[in-house]
DNA sequence: TTCCTTTGCACCTACGTGATAATA
DNA sequence: AGTATTATCACGTAGGTGCAAAGG
């Protein structure tokens, strides 16, 4: 049942036209206005133009079986083991106020793709599920109902568009991103909320230019094993240890030995753990040098790792790893979210069987075995959840370790060198049931390093994120303009977008797809927003479990909220290709039309009134 | 008569056509072959088709006179006062094997840009003369033929494609751009001959694809400013005081006052030159000083730094800096070489007289003002050079300071702090004539820095450049064909160029403009030309007053000069637009067919046979 | 010798880390 | 008392400087 359809949480009212080509732009949103609208309808036309003149410009497909011709991406996760370690203590990553690096880093290797054909990879991260955590008693558990969402961002890699066989030269590496929880950000970082769950997303979009990106098919990949819980400051030490023994960064706090660990545990970190770890001392300098010495060749060199791990896990079972049990035992006051089968649920009785649900003693040299895993790592998630009450210890036929993921490790921090790794991983993704979705989230922001996004803003102020690949189009025109109007109305920010749009990683999707630099559709909710909160200056989420917007359809007094609403009705829906996957985008501060896709191992069941 | 045109050294037998737009490109070289001739003929189709319509994707033209329909590009030097200091002494870039950035960095604020349409913004640099230096007796004087040049690269700014809203809002900013006398470089820095004198051109292309670039016009702008000395150790000790007194990375070697400059005087620098410092020294604090506070401040603050310059400048009339009687006197081996107004020949009898030539005193607020100097440059630098030896005090009509090019100084070596900096100079450029010019040079490189240039690389192994935009297209499609055959021929190396091709700044245009990346047809050249050159390894250019190709036509005995022989009578050579700025590539090491531009500034008489 | 190039170095900038203390 | 956020810090990586000594 979880394969099956979601319900048709999708606006039908969009759905109008299943023409493969968009409608022109100027016809289907005409009084789109950011400013003066005949420069936007003069841009409209000139979208639509270079979108339908960009198509004509893809090599023609020979009948020939060339390789150059091949268009079936697939891709598989980099570092996959890195990310399991961190992934089976509940990985963290730190949100700053200035911004601060994912590590891991998201890494890809990507096959499959047609050589000559541009492609546009990019990577969004979205909520993993409705609940607000914390974490107690060295566990992580939920903690009431997830706060509102912030502006979504998707950040382009910054090197497209590029071809393919540039993109499956070498491991695509999305190390620049950069995480914030400040909802004021103007650098494009990816913002976060603190204590909430978060799922990585890659999508592969061949498209000659950014221009043509919301006309495009989207082709989504989702590794379960980049889940990941918002922080401002780690909470689980033994993530803390991981980061500070892979990240080169974070070399400067690794001891010789327990130095380091001895002057942590002498300050007492948290509460009663402090028992479990002192009576682990000896194991854990095997742990640490074993980590170190086994992480840090993961660049280099085929190491035993899992089994490794497994035999030196044995001590971290109640240590504050993800068990999903406890999360859902002690989420007390929010029974009724079911945080269900997006949060990790392994249930790890024996450590032995939670290292063997991330893969052990796979062959290493078969690429067919990553298919299914990184097909839908959710997907794979979702049958773990499913099982975890069943056959606990059982090892899922989905997860596996990709063992080879050490070719490109943490050396490649720099992207000078990362060319330096050879494509040969040809495991790739297995799409099951051929249908893939795509959903602007209305709020949506398309992010771009420095590095090319300015190609991005070269194509004006704005971008028409309407109609479709494939079946579903976007309609009621008149709706969209307005709401976009509203959105660029109750903005107080002058439109000056040229001096950020420059900057780092920053355009902005739209509420109703449009691309324009950094999120002034946010910006102008933002300070509406707090008059519900308490203070009046910035609606820091405090840990208090979650009142605001409880079941109300339509009392989202928040203009974010309300522009969300506006345009989550409206926002364009795409369902293309013949891929089940489908890129979910939270819509979760939209409690009449929640848009939630039906990736399976992101779906979970629609917010309930509380 | 230097305004005049030089004599027709370009290539009539490339001259078949005057069609606007290009011929298909398959139809005019269609044996070009990196490889598979299949796939070459199938990128060359796209090529063209990817061509022809780019181009209608540039927005239609309305009848209205909104500045969003603005297509008339002027460009103002930044920090043309830093540059004016170097300069004034003989700038001097240090160029290592592994590579080394300018500085100053070439930074130029635009206006006149078509807000919407996308340019692409690139550099080259070019050989300002055909001689080689030395220094001697603390002043630069020539000491022969120039050696064979260096594979021309260029380097597309990163951000390209971006819209002329986008360059327009910012400085744009080429401080990534590294100099390497390394011929083997396989990281796209720009090689350049040590000893050499060189000159920055600015390119601005409007285009909405690298794809285009070799169908697009090519508006070229030089300032004199930016011409310097390639050197592998700083020779003038003025220079190597300004570069410690301004660049923020050397700040370790600024002493707080004279130490480090009495170290440096205490080892003896350069021959009699210690006299003159030790006589100046109190007034070298204040040099110091004064350039300190003076050019940290350029950044943010005005500051009437040049006629502060002016009065501390008396000192070193004699110490080493640029006269161009120097030049010609001293070069006794070489008189038939004529370095000629190429040459900077300001005489500064009085430091005044040399300071005024950049532009004392100017209004800062009339955007007016630049105009001239911004334009031509190398003119500017022409009349000087004319002027010379009749009015050296005099000053030039032509040349200016620009008193706001501190508003970006070097604080803003960050991109990501550089759009701080409004659009509000809109000084440009005036073309006096109407003519502007392109050559591509035989073994000419575009060189893209890792953020975009995948975008290059995304269009296929090659791109044909051919055709023109305006009077001049290529012809002889055979030859073209059996030249590049040549130069891939004669490649012992793989053509992966994947692996390189994500790398730092890389990308070549092949020697009929066929784009791929870095330089084979240089590397399989490199090799058999150290036959020529007495070590079988590498041919060191070691300072020995030029021996090696002097006069002879076609006995370019190196692979190397062959190569560009080959490919120069058939370098396709365009004429468009109007405007008299001839953009000069060298092409020296050809006999025959001497592309020299007619750009004036850097036109010299032709090479004459020694 | 003289001139030029190369190499390793100390010293910077720039910025990515977790630790820490202060604060809410 | 427990939890969460923030600014500052020391300590790393990464890389851009000129210097000085060595080499050709």
């Amino acid at each position: 049942t979880m394969l099956a359809r979601p319900p048709p949480f999708f606006p039908v009212i969009a759905l109008t036209s299943h023409r493969s080509l968009p409608l022109p732009v100027a016809q289907r949103h005409p009084t789109l206005d950011l400013g003066n609208a005949e420069t936007i309808l003069r841009l409209s036309s000139l979208e639509h133009h270079a979108a339908t003149q960009s198509a004509k410009l893809r090599p023609p497909k020979t009948g020939a079986t060339e390789d150059a011709t091949e268009d079936d991406p697939k891709v598989n996760l980099e570092a996959k083991d890195l990310w399991a370690q961190f992934h089976k203590f509940g990985t963290e990553m730190v949100i700053t106020k200035s911004g601060r690096r994912m590590f891991p880093a998201f890494k890809a290797r990507c096959t499959g793709l047609n050589k000559m054909a541009k492609y546009i990879l990019l990577i969004d991260i979205v909520a993993a599920d409705e609940c607000r955590y914390k974490f107690h008693n060295s566990h992580w558990m939920v903690a009431g109902k997830a706060d509102p969402e912030m502006p979504k961002r998707m950040y382009i890699h910054p090197d497209s568009p590029a071809s393919g066989e540039q993109w499956m030269s070498k491991v695509v590496n999305f190390h620049k991103l950069k995480l914030t929880n400040n909802i004021l950000d103007k650098h494009g970082f990816t913002i976060l909320n603190s204590m909430h769950k978060y799922q990585v997303r890659f999508h592969v979009v061949r498209a000659n230019d950014i221009l043509q990106l919301p006309y495009c098919t989207f082709m989504t990949y989702v590794f379960s094993e980049t889940e990941f819980i918002a922080v401002t400051a780690y909470q689980n030490d033994k993530i803390t240890q991981l980061k500070i023994d892979n990240n080169p960064f974070a070399k400067g706090f690794r001891g010789t030995g327990n130095e380091r660990r001895e002057k942590r545990k002498q300050l007492g970190i948290n509460t009663q753990k402090s028992n479990e770890t002192r009576m682990q001392e000896d194991n854990e300098i095997s742990c640490d040098s074993l980590d170190e010495a086994q992480l840090k060749s993961e660049g280099n060199s085929k190491s035993s790792d899992v089994c490794e791990s497994a035999s030196e896990s044995s001590q971290e079972s109640k240590d504050g790893h993800y068990v999903g049990q406890d999360l859902r035992k002690i989420s007390t006051a929010t029974e009724k979210l079911k945080p269900g089968p997006n949060i990790i649920t392994a249930h790890c009785k024996t450590d032995r069987a939670l290292v063997d649900s991330f893969g052990p003693e796979t062959d290493p040299d078969n690429p067919k075995q990553d298919h299914v895993n990184a097909t839908t790592g959710g997907r794979t998630r979702c049958f773990r959840a499913e099982e975890s009450n069943a056959t606990e210890s059982n090892q899922p036929l989905t997860v596996e370790t990709d063992q080879r993921a050490h070719i490109t490790g943490l050396e490649c921090s720099n992207f000078l060198h990362c060319y330096s790794c050879p494509p040969d991983l040809t495991r790739y993704i297995i799409n099951p049931l051929g249908v893939a979705h795509r959903l602007l989230h209305p709020a949506a922001q398309v992010n771009m390093q420095g590095r090319t996004f300015s190609s991005v803003a070269a194509m004006g102020h704005r971008l028409a994120a309407v109609s479709s690949g494939g079946v579903c189009a976007m309609g009621t025109a008149g709706i969209l303009a307005s709401s976009l109007q509203r959105v660029s109305g109750t903005s107080g920010l002058p439109v000056n977008f040229q001096q950020h749009a420059m900057a780092s990683q920053g355009l902005t999707v739209s509420p109703i797809g449009g691309i324009f630099p950094y999120p002034y559709s946010y910006l102008a909710a933002a300070a509406p927003q707090s008059t519900t909160a308490s203070t009046p200056v910035r609606p820091r989420t405090r840990f208090r479990p979650y009142s605001i917007p409880n079941s109300v359809p339509d009392n989202c007094s928040t203009p974010l909220k309300s522009i969300h609403f506006k345009t989550d009705r409206d926002v364009n829906c795409y369902i293309f290709g013949n891929s089940p996957i489908a890129a979910r985008l939270d819509c979760r501060s939209t409690s009449e039309v929640n848009i939630n896709s039906f990736f399976e191992p992101l779906y979970f069941p629609t917010k309930q009134r509380v």
